[in-house]
DNA sequence: GAGTGGTCTAGACCACTAC
DNA sequence: TAGTGGTCTAGACCACTCC
């Protein structure tokens, strides 16, 4: 346990709020109590609601106090810091299969230069993946990366997980991410290797990601059958 | 101006690394510098850069200091607030019309029920709107309101926006929203409507909103032709 | 070892809400 | 008028990175 003290206080204070010690719609303790009743000052008590204020658990008003909401707890655990540990982490790599379709490096087109702010002399990996969960076909993602920045690719790597690659063995991290989600219909790809039909819905995700230094890492493009799956977003007001 | 001093710190910051003050990539002058030349505490300018970190505007780094990244500018204001102005606000009342293609009310299906966490006794308006833009089509909007948290409805407040009615005269807040984006083909509605043709693939956002207090409000499903509409999502890693 | 950002405290004042 | 959360300070110690 050597989590700064604000974020063991969130955790409890979740964890009693998860088991309704704290009723929803009730008003919780106000900051000075839950101080004193931890033993610490009230700005520490105040990092941690700020937090569960984030998650969209509890809402703070000022001259009112702070109200339990415990709405998020039912859309089921939608953490943001998931999206960046890729596929293999979210479902558990014992469930996921990656099987190469394409695996080339290539000078960038006009496009992926545009994506990536990198020179048409910087050459990139350009990567196609069918992922399946449990065997079953799912994503199709076609991804390039900058050769620069995550060299040594291997076949052996793009069966498991790049994400787990790039964090442990390359020590990068993610900063951030820029999505655009779109509908489509499937391609011959796409029924080729997502077992779709013609004219069948696609949903697709376009990702730019780049590093916690600012650089560019990776532009690419997901697809899957609408069926298959959705893309959903928690989006707590802020102000 | 109004504003406490940490935000007024974030518009500085932000609009010397907006011109180039700061150039990208280069370190911002540490906490304590910065806390001299604003004359205020460290933690205030701490909670100022906190700020801009989660715009995605800089990285901190312990250890090694602040960096300027000036990713998310390219990317066009994707402000989240602005995700609960509702249409109206963000294109400009000007451009925006509505047409009425139902206005009812009724008792709750079990799927409303559901996502409205309410009883099937609990009536709510049933509303269906085309927005247009500029005389466009532009979306199809099925929106179901609890009757006893929004009443009053009329026909002149649908014409422009619920959204502004809620907020400016029922003194409601926002306090997040749940969507789930997917894509599906064209209904017949969406032809009459949209202007599409059979088997186009349409972008769909389902959305449960809730207030401040945690009661949910709406339950919508907003259908756009996807050539005319992709969703974005600025994403910033934190931990 | 020097310098960075992260955390934490005790105490203070403020704006706001409610009664 | 009393109580709430929001802000702010001055000062302290820590873990970490880099030389």
């Amino acid at each position: 346990m050597s989590l700064p003290k604000y974020q063991q206080l969130a955790a409890t204070m979740r964890k009693r709020i998860k088991e309704h010690a704290y009723a929803p719609k009730s008003l919780l303790p106000d900051q000075n109590t839950l101080a004193k009743e931890f033993g610490v000052s009230r700005l520490t008590i105040k990092k941690a609601l700020d937090g569960l204020a984030q998650e969209g658990l509890i809402y703070k008003q000022s001259g009112v106090g702070t109200v339990v909401l415990g709405i998020a707890l039912e859309n089921g655990e939608d953490s943001p810091a998931e999206r960046f540990d890729g596929l293999t982490k979210l479902v558990g790599s014992a469930h996921v299969r990656s099987k190469i379709l394409k695996f080339d490096i290539t000078f960038p087109s006009p496009k992926v230069q545009k994506q990536l702010v990198i020179g048409p002399d910087d050459p990139v990996y350009d990567i196609r993946r069918l992922r399946l969960i449990d065997g079953e076909p799912w994503i199709i993602e076609h991804t390039y990366f900058r050769v620069k920045m995550v060299p040594n690719l291997t076949h052996k790597i793009l069966e498991h997980s790049i994400y787990a690659y790039i964090n442990n063995d390359l020590h990068l991290k993610f900063g951030g991410a820029y999505r655009r989600i779109g509908a489509t219909l499937t391609t011959q790809e796409d029924i080729d290797n997502l077992g779709g039909k013609a004219g069948e819905p696609v949903l697709q995700v376009e990702q730019v990601v780049w590093l916690t230094t600012g650089q560019n890492i990776e532009y690419s493009i997901s697809r899957n059958l609408a069926r298959n799956r959705s893309y959903t977003v928690l989006d707590i007001n802020q102000n």
